[in-house]
DNA sequence: CCTTGCCTTCACACTGATGTGAGGGTTCGA
DNA sequence: TCGAACCCTCACATCAGTGTGAAGGCAAGG
């Protein structure tokens, strides 16, 4: 598809589009007129990508990383291309998205907490259902 | 304690201290020569602001949870202070919070099982945070 | 053919978070 | 009293992520 149909399917502003190939997040084709074409799993990486920039990860760590993301099944990069530095570098970015995760979680527990303590009747929170 | 004190406890630069001064997320008092003067609990206040930058947070949500983000027991804010209309927004941060954790931490399993399935030797990953 | 709507690149500009430095006052110890 | 080490404000600079518009090529339909 061209840049304006995955514009319309992902909600992402072309120029976004542009910008994420610039910062080689995406790699689409070229149609002999130079118009970008991009495959269907374009989708799914666009989605990927908007979805880690809103949790706070740079352009460069989403670089970094996107190439183990496939799908929920396929793995994209064998084996063999995978030296332990970069190991080590996947197994880093794990344990940064970990400590994000873990302040977040943090914080929602406070302010859950707050709100099961000031509003008894308000819906305490996501993990368990009380009311 | 004065600016450069705290900032040595945090590991924050002044800068930046200053800054989130200016973006209403912290309020020192001043002592007589102007300078900038905090309590104890500034300290936790600055972690805190900080793990939620990092997490991708902007200072204007910061502000908006971080009156009820107080320390692991006492709740600085009363009930009276509590309008449904600011439960409904904190109701809203505590979601946008939760889908922040889940991209995360859909994007951390992905990549550990990437690199459980590639090297069965490294570490499997941290299965915690899941709600 | 001409308009309309895509697409291209280029480029300036803004915001949020942060770095850095200038210019100047205060405190304190040698 | 001097210098070092603080503190202040102001302001420009940077980087990432975006918005927006100009200037132009390509394609399909009246």
């Amino acid at each position: 598809m061209k840049i304006g149909e995955l514009s319309r399917r992902t909600g992402v502003p072309t120029r976004l589009l542009r910008y994420y190939e610039e910062q080689n997040l995406l790699h689409p084709d070229r149609t002999e007129n130079g118009y970008r074409f991009y495959g269907e799993p374009a989708v799914r990486d666009v989605q990927q990508i908007r979805g880690l920039l809103d949790s706070g990860l740079t352009t460069e760590m989403i670089r970094a990383i996107l190439p183990y993301l496939s799908g929920p099944d396929e793995i994209h990069v064998p084996a063999e291309c995978l030296t332990p530095e970069t190991a080590a570098l996947l197994s880093g970015h794990i344990d940064r998205i970990q400590a994000r995760i873990d302040c977040l979680a943090r914080n929602r527990d406070r302010l859950s907490a707050y709100l099961a303590a000031v509003r008894p009747s308000v819906r305490p929170a996501v993990p368990s259902e009380g009311a």
